[in-house]
DNA sequence: CGATTCTTTGAAAACAGTCAATCTGTGTGG
DNA sequence: CCACACAGATTGACTGTTTTCAAAGAATCG
């Protein structure tokens, strides 16, 4: 299962064997059912959560019940509740597998260990936080902007690798839009 | 000007006088009038910029010739377009000032040698980069589940000291609601 | 196969956007 | 200091989009 994420990061980031072998020492394999939880709102998030494999999201639930995608992610992508796992305080997040997964896990304080002991990590790992900030401006952007047609073909443009493998009704709960209403564009769509 | 900001950072991070005098050594103060641009949509972002004394937004523009507002910031605030300073590419927003402002700014090439010098500046700077984050995933959380009406009070709720700072329909805009039923539910609420 | 889970459809109601006109306050130049 | 322009806010009428509720139809899984 290491092998896979040694490829990936390998690409990214220059390793010496040492320093690949001191984060995998530091690493911790899980799989996730599909359906089963990886955190809880509640829960304080522990972990910074590397996919291998598989398809999770990270939602949170309104005071009226309902549940809101705030993200997905798949094979290669991080996964965890930042904010948790900063301040030490109870997520107000639910992190659940949509599909059995693979991943790999380092504990908040390990994680710190390899930031500090190696900098090719640690600027890997900040690039990977600019990102997130920007695909999340980049998000705000099109939730703002778009109407509920053009914000879910922005969506299969963007992220074709996800639209196909989630339900159509978490697509809606990301989209801000009903399953009704998201059902009706796509096939209005389609019959043209 | 750097006192403000030499009385800010002193609460969030424990610095020597020498680092605080570094940190001043690299800085550039810069006022911005009302209306001014502090960046414009092709530049390239080349400042961290840390507001001193009053209002910004960054926006974005639409391909129908929309304003969107994706952020504000006042005193105490960082603003830039992290996306094309991480990249070098030209930025796809705006920033302008809402009122005259005071401002400190380091070049993307300071802005890295403080982090690398100064230990304490860079676990702040990630504090800082960490609860933008947050922010932004509360930000598309409320957007994704709240109606209108809701986001309004919200806002006012979450940023007190923005609201009556800036004109509604930057709000309007901030929030994705047309400007006129931002006006609407404001009205109806005040009659109430 | 039976039980979930997921998607679709219809009809009504709620909601939000658009257009156009008016109103308000502010600040600028003559 | 006034008149004017301008940016911003409001209002009404209308249109269009989206939600809601309810029911039924697929698809998937054990």
């Amino acid at each position: 299962m290491f092998d896979s994420f040694k490829r990936y990061i390998s690409n990214k980031a220059k390793l010496t064997n040492q320093e690949l072998d001191k984060i995998q020492s530091l690493s911790i394999e899980k799989k996730f059912r599909k359906k089963q939880y990886l955190l809880q709102a509640g829960d304080i998030c522990k972990h910074h959560t590397f996919i291998v494999k598989g398809c999770m999201r990270l939602y949170r639930i309104s005071n009226k019940g309902v549940e809101h995608v705030i993200r997905f992610a798949i094979e290669e992508w991080w996964m965890g509740d930042k904010e948790s796992l900063n301040t030490g305080q109870p997520s107000r997040s639910n992190i659940d597998a949509l599909e059995d997964s693979e991943v790999l896990m380092w504990t908040k304080e390990n994680h710190q260990i390899l930031l500090d002991e190696i900098p090719a990590f640690n600027v890997f790992s900040e690039r990977v936080q600019a990102r997130s900030l920007a695909s999340s401006y980049n998000r705000i952007y099109t939730t703002i902007s778009l109407s509920a047609e053009e914000k879910y073909h922005d969506f299969i443009q963007t992220y074709p690798n996800i639209f196909n493998r989630v339900p159509l009704h978490m697509i809606a709960s990301y989209l801000g839009v009903s399953r009704e209403t998201l059902s009706r564009i796509r096939n209005q769509f389609t019959s043209k």
